[in-house]
DNA sequence: AATCGTTCCTGATAGC
DNA sequence: TGCTATCAGGAACGAT
């Protein structure tokens, strides 16, 4: 499931191709992926348009356009953006896919169809934005800031980390590497923990989000949100898992047996000896 | 204002 | 064997 580290794969990888490149074609498979816009206008309303920059806003893909309008891109769990130099096999969960004028193709490949696709025109830009907390990886991540928003919030450890609002980009697997890094337990309210343990969620956070990025992600198991970067290949954070899919298998830190609980409805994992 | 529960979707898996 | 029920997950949305 694509999380900051893997979107920003992502996006490293789209710069690369996609840059300066002009839109000759959309193919649009399944329509009600595309949202705040009538599926069958956006082909129209995208061709011929240059993409001038590519950027990340916590999960989100953001496309500047050359004429001011933007293409927005959220892969949610299984969704998926693989680039073709050549023609391509069109597969069974091929959603939309974008040609280019100087050739070469980018397939949005989504199995569940949860992913969500955005047109906004130059004029419209400014009535929506994707609204996200805190960057971890850049200038504006402060401990004051972090401070700040966990002294405001009654939110247990693990739903903090990955309420979008509150800090961007983190999801179900990084939540629990980091708390177990931290040594902190994923039930413990933020508000609570001591200055120490803030000071830790603020040097990790971003220490484990930029190692999974030189990793370039995380791909786990050879289920449907098994990540694969633009080019299709795997990420290698699998390989530095400490906790997350490992219940009842020892804590490399203690042996102790790692324990899955549901909070909120999502799985955590943690190390019930290492983690208070 | 902050937080909670429900909904979207489909392949894999468990249970009968 | 073949069917049905449950689960996984992020975020928008409406409710509290």
């Amino acid at each position: 499931m694509p999380e900051l580290p893997e979107v920003e794969t992502i996006i490293r990888q789209l710069r690369e191709k996609v840059v300066g490149q002009v839109i000759s074609n959309v193919q649009i498979f399944r329509p009600s992926q595309w949202k705040l816009n009538d599926a069958n206008e956006v082909p129209e309303k995208l061709i011929g348009k240059q993409i001038h920059r590519i950027r990340r806003q916590g999960k989100y893909i953001v496309f500047d356009l050359s004429d001011g309008g933007v293409l927005i891109i959220h892969l949610r769990m299984t969704g998926k953006l693989i680039w073709s130099d050549d023609d391509f096999e069109r597969e069974k969960y091929t959603r939309t896919v974008f040609y280019f004028a100087s050739g070469g193709s980018l397939q949005f490949h989504d199995t569940r169809a949860l992913g969500t696709l955005l047109f906004l025109p130059p004029d419209d830009v400014e009535k929506y934005s994707p609204v996200v907390g805190l960057e971890p990886l850049d200038e504006s991540w402060t401990l004051e800031t972090l401070q700040e928003r966990i002294k405001n919030s009654k939110l247990d450890a693990k739903s903090f980390l990955m309420d979008q609002k509150k800090i961007a980009g983190i999801g179900n697997i990084y939540a629990s590497e980091i708390l177990f890094r931290c040594q902190i337990h994923p039930e413990r309210r933020v508000n609570e923990l001591t200055d120490a343990e803030i000071k830790s969620l603020y040097e990790q956070i971003p220490f484990v989000l930029n190692l999974a990025v030189e990793k370039m992600g995380t791909s786990l198991g050879d289920g449907q949100g098994n990540f694969r970067s633009v080019y299709n290949i795997e990420g290698e954070f699998q390989k530095l898992i400490r906790v997350y899919g490992r219940e009842g298998e020892p804590c490399f830190e203690c042996g102790s047996p790692i324990i899955r609980i549901k909070q909120k409805g999502r799985s955590s994992y943690f190390c019930g000896k290492c983690q208070r």
